[in-house]
DNA sequence: ACAAACAATGGACCATTGTCAATGGTTTTT
DNA sequence: AAAAACCATTGACAATGGTCCATTGTTTGT
């Protein structure tokens, strides 16, 4: 497909698939028609775009991303290093989650303590 | 406290507390001593501090922060944008920490995918 | 009293993560 | 076949969240 359609299916500006594709998160060929300079996208990125955003919330960045891509990729998979790193950043995450929820408990808390006050009785 | 202190309280650089500051994150006071120009930083703003680094990785802006910190202030209370930018950040944060979860359980997939090739056995 | 450590200020600088505009070419639609 | 919509490339621009440096002044340890 091409970027105009995957960006129709990701939510994504064309500007910014390019971006993440300058920068290796994605990958697409040339088109087959050969005539243009048009690049074809797989049906899969639809996905791995998808992905992005939820590895993105969960903090992750672009650099990080490469990482994990390459790692995904590369199943050469004896890969000490790998493993390391998925964990590393899994601890990470899990670590930013729960401070998510404390701070999310903060806010209910100060929403619960306003709404009375208004009518809500 | 001095701000070398509240620094090492917070884990924070003095920079990058000095830029809350300006930005209007935290407060605090000119010295009592009054012969310098130190300021005077409240023990509380440790706690406010955490609760930034909270806030942050559950995704709030700076921006974000300094609205609601507004409202915590200004008990003026009856004011109702203030609920809904509460429910609001609420609900974005939830939102969040649903896509960190899903992408969490991608890394972990991907590990426990990984990790029996090697020895593990 | 002297050096070391600390603080304030201002402004430059930086990485990250995009976004926009201009230009020139290719399809698609009508 | 002309217009409208699409695409690629380049490079500038922007917002966010800091960091670093130089300068100057203050406090503290010895």
């Amino acid at each position: 497909m091409r970027i105009g359609e995957l960006a129709k299916r990701s939510h994504m500006s064309r500007d910014t698939i390019r971006f993440y594709e300058r920068n290796g998160l994605i990958f697409s060929m040339p088109s087959s028609s050969g005539t243009n300079s048009y690049r074809d996208y797989f049906e899969e990125t639809v996905e791995i775009l998808s992905m992005i955003k939820e590895a993105q919330d969960a903090g992750l960045s672009i650099a990080d991303l490469v990482l994990f891509i390459k790692q995904l990729n590369t199943a050469s998979a004896d890969d000490f290093d790998a493993e390391v790193f998925l964990q590393t950043k899994i601890n990470e995450i899990e670590e930013r989650i729960r401070r998510s929820r404390k701070f999310l408990k903060t806010l209910k808390d100060t929403r619960d303590a306003m709404s009375p006050k208004r009518g809500r009785k």
